[in-house]
DNA sequence: ATAATATATGAACAAATATTCATATGTTCA
DNA sequence: TGAACATATGAATATTTGTTCATATATTAT
């Protein structure tokens, strides 16, 4: 039994397939999570500070200062960063240092940049 | 010659860290290109029509229908992915099928998945 | 040609988000 | 204890962005 379409204006031409692909797609739950998770790989910023972190373990001091940017806009980045668990800090007194968290960032962004390197 | 930064207002911590991974970082216009391209991915919408597409090519009308959406906003997300090369048209007299254009998409999908799926 | 249908698109609106500013927290050192 | 410093955070602002609505374009059928 097909659930009533309200939203959509048109007709639907092919009901299998629709079904059929409806049938397979991942649960709701799981793609709202993984656009999450790909919306913190979606700024610049963010991106800076991962791809300084490929380098080195950094403190908010030194990444504000490598990106030229204040210090609260790094930190409340590094606290996105942190909550999506791709860093890590450790505190050494009053320094903290941030660090990759994630295995999967390096292939992501290899991901990324062989997409990017085949546009025109 | 160091640069002068402006925008910190504390002190450079590791001089040597700063400008070794300042040397060693892409160029800003890299990492912008990087960010733009995940931001696409960083949408529900958007990682909804793309997981449909892993099954099947399918017309502009049965994505709206299967996602419960209008076909206007999914045309306009559909022009977004188009822009970004990650799906492709292929037009069939009134109809247009999209399909995936880009073999990357699967790897990508497939490390956000893993990661959701360590968390917690 | 005209009507019907599938898709695309521009403008407007609402919601989400990145940065700034001010300030709070926590640690070290005098 | 108090000053100095590194970091964190809440509120406000400005910008970006996704959807809706109205309408345009393009193709097919009558």
């Amino acid at each position: 039994m097909d659930k009533k379409i309200e939203t959509c204006s048109c007709n639907i031409i092919h009901h299998e397939i629709v079904s059929e692909v409806s049938s397979k797609m991942p649960n709701e739950e799981t793609l709202y999570d993984l656009a999450e998770f790909f919306k913190v790989f979606g700024d610049s910023t963010r991106i800076r500070i991962m791809c300084a972190l490929f380098e080195h373990e950094m403190c908010v001091c030194d990444i504000a200062a490598l990106l030229n940017m204040t210090q609260s806009a790094v930190s409340h980045q590094l606290r996105v960063l942190k909550q999506a668990r791709l860093v890590k800090p450790r505190k050494e007194g009053k320094v903290v240092y941030y660090s990759l968290d994630d295995e999967h960032i390096k292939d992501i962004f290899k991901e990324g940049l062989e997409h990017i390197s085949e546009g025109r």
